[in-house]
DNA sequence: TCTGGGGTCCTAGGACCC
DNA sequence: TCTGGGGTCCTAGGACCC
């Protein structure tokens, strides 16, 4: 489960990946601005990002920018297709893939060498492979660190590859600005730049306790180590998702309650369609909603024991949304969401594993490894608990 | 700038237990 | 009867990412 990281580390990150696989599959786009999208932007071609288009800008902005834009409709099934034929490009390269979206992935490369040659070596044969494989171009950054490794690639976008060597990191990143920073957003980007620090050197400048006290002691602590390209976590792989959630935009004007409750029954036998096909369960529903000031709102429910079953999370969800009744009426719905949490692997327990200084890991087990590994007279207490509830239990002795 | 759909992680307060 | 400290879980909200 876990990779000790031995390093170096490749980010590799698609390029405007919707659009790319659009001009890929129709040769008339190629050459041209391309929005994938319509209301919002989901994705913009090279061409298009030149005029200033930019992701999740309004479709109506984007064309005042770049008149010339050809938008086409998202093909989600095309392009989780083309993702998987390059993650397979990936785990040709190393097992040791941690995937992080659609587009994106951490590959370690370490103990590498003496087959498949240096690391840029590796890295500049995935870019020819994927795009010969599957006619898409990928930008690669390699780096000691899964964080550098993504700052790079960041930089060499688009259709770019490169290398930090360790000895060339605090050079290569000081001068960046603070956004290029993992975690750093429109938010603390302002904080930051109030107090007058706009690049990665003035973070690093500034001691823990003053980030801390600026941002939170998460996001202190979490920027104050990225600053001087501080980054242990190993390149992970087999990471699980920890919540799933399907939402739907919906026009202004009032919906009938009969309608909202359609909706709401759509979204969740979807999900519950997503969670079965997984063989996962969970046992929170959040639900979602905003309204026509583009304030939001979320409420929530734990239930007794973990389900994939479309009844008893419908109920649930149907709770949640009498509750809100009142706020509706009052704001104006404007989207709805479902978002199903606190998952497990169906017919397994949740093991809980405490680490240093106090941090938790779970982690889900079959129950017959369960068995082999703790022997059967200590798992009947275990599985029972984890059955029953669903939730955490003590880790058992080694 | 007038905003889609899918996620992750952190914080803080209150309930509850020992 | 009054008191403390420590821990987990649940709920709600917020920042951020692609």
């Amino acid at each position: 489960m876990f990779v000790s990281g031995e390093g170096p580390i490749l980010h590799a990150d698609l390029d405007a990946f919707y659009a790319s696989v659009e001009q890929r599959d129709d040769p008339r786009l190629r050459g041209r601005p391309v929005i994938v999208g319509g209301g919002v932007v989901l994705a913009a071609s090279y061409e298009a990002k030149a005029h200033g288009v930019r992701t999740a800008m309004g479709g109506r902005q984007a064309m005042r920018l770049c008149p010339a834009a050809v938008v086409v409709p998202p093909r989600m099934s095309a392009y989780s297709e083309a993702s998987k034929a390059v993650f397979e490009v990936f785990r040709d390269t190393t097992p040791i893939v941690e995937g992080i979206s659609i587009d994106e992935a951490f590959l370690d490369v370490g103990g590498l060498a003496r087959i498949s040659g240096t690391p840029a070596q590796i890295a500049a044969r995935l870019r020819r492979e994927v795009a010969d494989r599957v006619g898409l171009a990928i930008t690669v950054g390699v780096a000691r660190t899964k964080f550098l490794a993504k700052v790079a690639s960041g930089v060499a976008k688009p259709d770019g590859l490169l290398v930090v060597p360790p000895d060339a990191e605090l050079d290569f990143l000081h001068p960046l600005p603070v956004e290029r920073l993992w975690g750093v957003g429109r938010v603390t980007a302002s904080k930051l730049r109030d107090r007058g620090i706009t690049t990665v050197g003035q973070v690093a400048e500034l001691g823990e306790p003053a980030l801390v006290a600026m941002l939170g002691r998460a996001s202190g602590r979490h920027l104050h180590a990225l600053a001087h390209n501080r980054d242990p976590r190993p390149v992970h792989v087999g990471r699980r998702r920890r919540s799933m959630g399907a939402q739907r935009a919906l026009g202004r004007g009032s919906r009938a309650a009969a309608e909202l409750d359609a909706d709401l029954t759509a979204l969740v036998d979807r999900l519950t369609r997503r969670l079965r096909a997984a063989a996962r369960v969970c046992r929170t529903v959040v639900l979602r909603l905003r309204f026509a000031d583009y304030t939001r709102v979320t409420r929530s429910h734990t239930m007794a024991e973990p389900t994939a079953h479309t009844e008893p999370i419908l109920a649930t969800a149907r709770g949640l949304l009498t509750s809100a009744m009142p706020m509706i009426s009052a704001n104006g719905l404007t989207l709805i969401g479902v978002t199903l949490t606190n998952l497990h692997t169906e017919g397994a327990v949740q093991l809980m594993l405490p680490f240093d200084e106090g941090a938790v890991g779970t982690l889900d087990a079959t129950l017959d490894s369960v068995r082999d590994r703790f022997g059967s007279a200590a798992v009947t207490r275990a599985a029972l608990l984890g059955r029953a509830q669903g939730i955490a239990m003590p880790l058992l002795p080694d």
